[in-house]
DNA sequence: GACTCGCGTGGAAACGCTTCCATAACCAAC
DNA sequence: GTTGGTTATGGAAGCGTTTCCACGCGAGTC
């Protein structure tokens, strides 16, 4: 026996057949004599024997493994806290499951390609991290049939992907709302990256709240962003040297209302006293700087454990139905947007206003 | 055929062996006529076939993938942004070589059980990540003959284990060399978690360095931490009550130097005015914040890629000498110590002091 | 015309495991 | 003594590759 001890060499040391072993080490022990399993796991104990998992895998039809494949839009990992948050989430569940986590983050935008890296029959499933709109782990169906979730993007149903993210609408809707019966009235925009659909999804709930209030939408406070820190920095140069300005500014995320801060600290802003920001997300990054940022908080370890959960359900029932499940965000509120602002002019009729999610910190 | 299709089923449509297929799909198509290899190539795109990588990892007894592996100690990911950089690092190195990486976060101190999760056969080595002292990741002998090379923990030879890491005595001798030639004397230090041999190194750097000066270390200066900020903050209450204050304290990481500045904050005390702060990783959070803290910066990406590159030559050529490797750190000078700091009592003999690692930022 | 040689191709044995099914031995029942 | 039913164990066929080696054949050499 050169090498790793193998099963032949537990059964021979066993004095028995390599099916004897196979079975009592994957606990049928039931099935044979005392003696004998005593036997059995005396000798593998001996041997120092470990199964080969890539033989196990290949006999099995099942890698025990899932991956997680970053969209290439983003294949560096530096930095995106929110793969971060939600891998924590995914191994949480898995660990107990004995499932492993391969990491794939493919470097090219040719589909075959990257599917070929992703279903090559080492996992049984992938989480799909943020993918993005036009990505290539979006033709998924030409190349796979490998069971998929993403998570971070609630994609349209054509797609036919189960998803798991925060519920973009309905949280900006309260983020936007709570800001309006501060008082409100002029509110400016700053938009996400045009691929991701959760730009879109927090534009529109924000368009659509204000409608609800009788409430202007002006074009020239509507910011294209693109998520970044810089483009928040963009926004408010772009913003701040107009004549009139909104009384508050709603970034679709936090890291470009960091960016619209800065930069009114640079110009020597006050906020919220001139003028008030809002953000979406609660990043790491705020919370741990301790900034006082007004923001839409969700679990994203939560949105992780929920993925892997859906995930290892579809592939032990190869129930392929695609499902979606939004969670709630919480509106977190700080000091970054003045309240009770000019009250006075408030009266605009109380919608419907769910009370969930209220204030907390 | 149903299911994927295999090799017998491309050898089938080409009519032709699967020896020819694997051959050809292998890019051996030297050894064949070209219309074979035409009619081969053909039959294997209409069919969408993709070889079973846990099948060709048997066959090869190489998986082409690469574990990294957490210690349980920090087996949460979150905010773990040193392992990020390393990933990243690693990553770039493997991609283009087609390793995949498996994400290993074993949850239990038994390393009998740990080593049975990483060395089944499944990845050619592994990379730890930052080991600390007791890991069951380093009772690697016992159990495995597996290429491993560890980073972020400089480990001492008995352990037999590669290592990458940024050289923590040169550069926290530079910082404190740094530190007194700004005319400091009275000198603070907040040492990291005792299970971190990096804790160590950089603490007897900083007490060597200061012997070298013939600076006396006051030992109620000398502040047990964690790593966290939470211990910098704790460092800071116990220091600043007392009634003999250095001018400046050196931490033995950013985080805690953070904590550091926060209770200084808290109280009012004026940074680098009456008391100066030094942190040590340059960590992205400080980047990130723009605090103004001096600090050593390294390479963490290059970190990673060296490990991955000193990793595949271990398995490729099975060269099993475990190699230390030391990466230069850079002093990175903000504005967080008080410059020309008494200098008219800094009048000690210079020594001979590397100009390398100047500031930059 | 027997010999070697290279070329193109295929057979078949691994790789280490799982699992279906057969077998053998034993006992009880008729 | 045949049958039937347990119980304990082993044989062997996969799983989808890779790879060593052998085979048949036509061309070149003496």
């Amino acid at each position: 026996m050169r090498g790793k001890p193998t099963l032949r060499d537990v059964a021979a040391r066993a004095g028995c057949s390599i099916t004897t072993v196979s079975n009592i080490l994957q606990g049928r022990s039931h099935l044979y004599r005392e003696d004998m399993v005593e036997q059995v796991l005396r000798a593998g104990h001996e041997l120092g024997y470990r199964p080969n998992s890539v033989a196990r895998s290949l006999a099995r039809r099942r890698t025990a493994t899932i991956g997680v494949v970053l969209d290439p839009q983003h294949a560096r990992l530096t930095h995106n806290l929110y793969a971060h948050d939600v891998l924590d989430g995914i191994l949480a569940f898995l660990e107990p499951r004995d499932y492993d986590i391969r990491l794939i983050t493919p470097r090219t935008n040719d589909p075959a390609a990257v599917w070929r890296r992703i279903d090559n029959g080492s996992i049984d499933g992938a989480v799909l991290i943020a993918p993005v709109m036009g990505s290539p782990l979006l033709e998924w169906r030409c190349y796979s049939r490998l069971p998929v979730v993403a998570v971070g993007s609630t994609l349209p149903d054509e797609y036919g992907v189960s998803c798991i993210d925060i519920d973009n609408e309905t949280a900006m809707a309260t983020l936007t709302e709570w800001v309006i019966q501060q008082g409100h009235r002029a509110i400016g925009f700053i938009k996400g990256h045009p691929l991701h659909w959760s730009a879109h999804q927090r534009e529109r709930a924000f368009r659509r709240t204000m409608a609800l209030y009788n409430l202007p939408v002006r074009e020239e406070w509507m910011l294209q962003g693109d998520y970044s820190p810089e483009s928040g920095v963009r926004a408010a140069e772009q913003l701040l040297r107009q004549s009139e300005l909104p009384t508050v500014v709603l970034a679709a995320n936090d890291d470009m209302a960091m960016g619209f801060l800065q930069h009114c600290r640079t110009l020597e802003i006050a906020v919220p006293d001139r003028i008030s920001v809002a953000g979406f997300d609660d990043s790491v990054w705020v919370q741990r700087m301790g900034i006082p940022l007004t923001t839409i908080h969700h679990d994203r370890y939560q949105v992780g454990y929920l993925a892997a959960q859906r995930l290892l359900h579809q592939i032990e029932t190869g129930d392929a139905h695609p499902q979606r499940t939004l969670i709630n965000g919480v509106l977190v509120v700080r000091q970054s947007v003045a309240m009770g602002y000019a009250l006075a002019s408030a009266t605009t009729p109380q919608p419907t206003y769910s009370t969930e999610g209220g204030s907390r910190s």
